[in-house]
DNA sequence: TTGCAATTAGATAGATCAGTCTAATTGATT
DNA sequence: AATCAATTAGACTGATCTATCTAATTGCAA
């Protein structure tokens, strides 16, 4: 038996293709060439390029969403504090990679959004998946006193991600660090009771 | 002579396209079908596509900053008001059209942002006019005590920015209108002295 | 050693799209 | 009526990309 290819592998890879590039600025055959398999190998994993880039999408949605967890449910900081480390440290992966990538929901949602309605479908999924985690966090320090309580906690959920998403817009259209900065000063004062 | 065409005709059949559907899922035989024209007009008016679509995002940027401007400079309102109303009617347009419309720059940011340069730098500084109209206005409101001054009036321009950028990204991936409402919501508390 | 299933390289088909080119047409001007 | 520049329709080319197909290769198992 050849080399027992992991499904897992050709995933983050893609991932990291569409969100550097986008979608239709990256070829099957520079997914296999990175990826280090065959057009063949790729063909039995995958449907086809839609049905690679919505397992992409949601294996993007689910890595992120777990990593979210993780920083969320961390109950020796407070609900607040959580929130705003969770963000330092993704500002700080952006930074890392000198604001060359994005994020690739809305990177997706842009270029495919009323094109293709299981692109469309994924996207919203993976968001509300985000949503889902952001949520109980705002909820819990609503009720302990640390977050406002001055929007409900779904809607300060939404705006949270709205600014985030919309900082990591003006990031990528060369703005780079300065808009992660006007979000993070933001997000304190935000969530302030 | 035949039928002398208008180049803004064009460029805003293009506009509307690009808005919809994105770059590459918008071919030049049907911007030339919508457009009403030939494919002969459309390369005497235009290089090629890339060319095209520059002049679009450019068209795009200065319409929509030539509206802001003529709806934060009327001075019958406070500057704060002046804001929040003009946030009204973006969104009020975007409803109108059912969410199916993106924002222009945010688009092309994502599908072409690392590809070509030329796109990076047209979505850049059209995204740096529209902070240039917002952010006297909201100087404005800090001096005449209406909005807070919590924040440096350009971060707080860059955030508001980003804020709706971001509800916009939320919109076309299914959300509809909850990100808009949660936007409109945030921003008056934003202001907020 | 032999057989076999998985994998590979790479050719190829088929579709799509940008951009060029040509011949015909239009309609204002002389 | 004749001229001529602008415009048009649409054929055509060449490039690109997705997806299929084939023949060769790999490496485990019998």
């Amino acid at each position: 038996m050849n080399i027992k290819h992991n499904k897992e592998d050709i995933l983050r890879k893609g991932m990291e293709l569409f969100r550097l590039n986008g979608y239709h600025n990256t070829g099957t055959n520079e997914i296999i060439k990175e990826a280090g398999i065959s057009r063949g190998s790729f063909y039995n994993f995958f449907k086809d390029k839609d049905d690679f880039g919505i397992q992409v999408l949601d294996f993007y949605g689910v890595w992120s969403t777990d990593y979210m967890k993780q920083l969320l449910n961390d109950k020796k900081l407070n609900p607040k504090q959580r929130l705003i480390n969770m963000f330092d440290e993704f500002v700080e992966g952006y930074k890392k990679e000198n604001y060359k990538w994005g994020c690739l929901l809305i990177g997706m949602t842009q270029e495919l959004g009323q094109i293709n309605s299981a692109f469309t479908e994924a996207c919203n999924r993976n968001f509300e998946s985000f949503l889902n985690v952001f949520e109980p966090c705002i909820k819990e320090g609503q009720q302990d006193g640390t977050i406002s309580k001055n929007e409900e906690a779904r809607a300060l959920a939404i705006t949270v991600l709205s600014m985030y998403n919309g900082a990591l817009v003006l990031m990528k259209s060369g703005l780079h660090h300065e808009p992660l900065t006007a979000f993070q000063g933001q997000l304190k004062l935000m969530l302030a009771v």
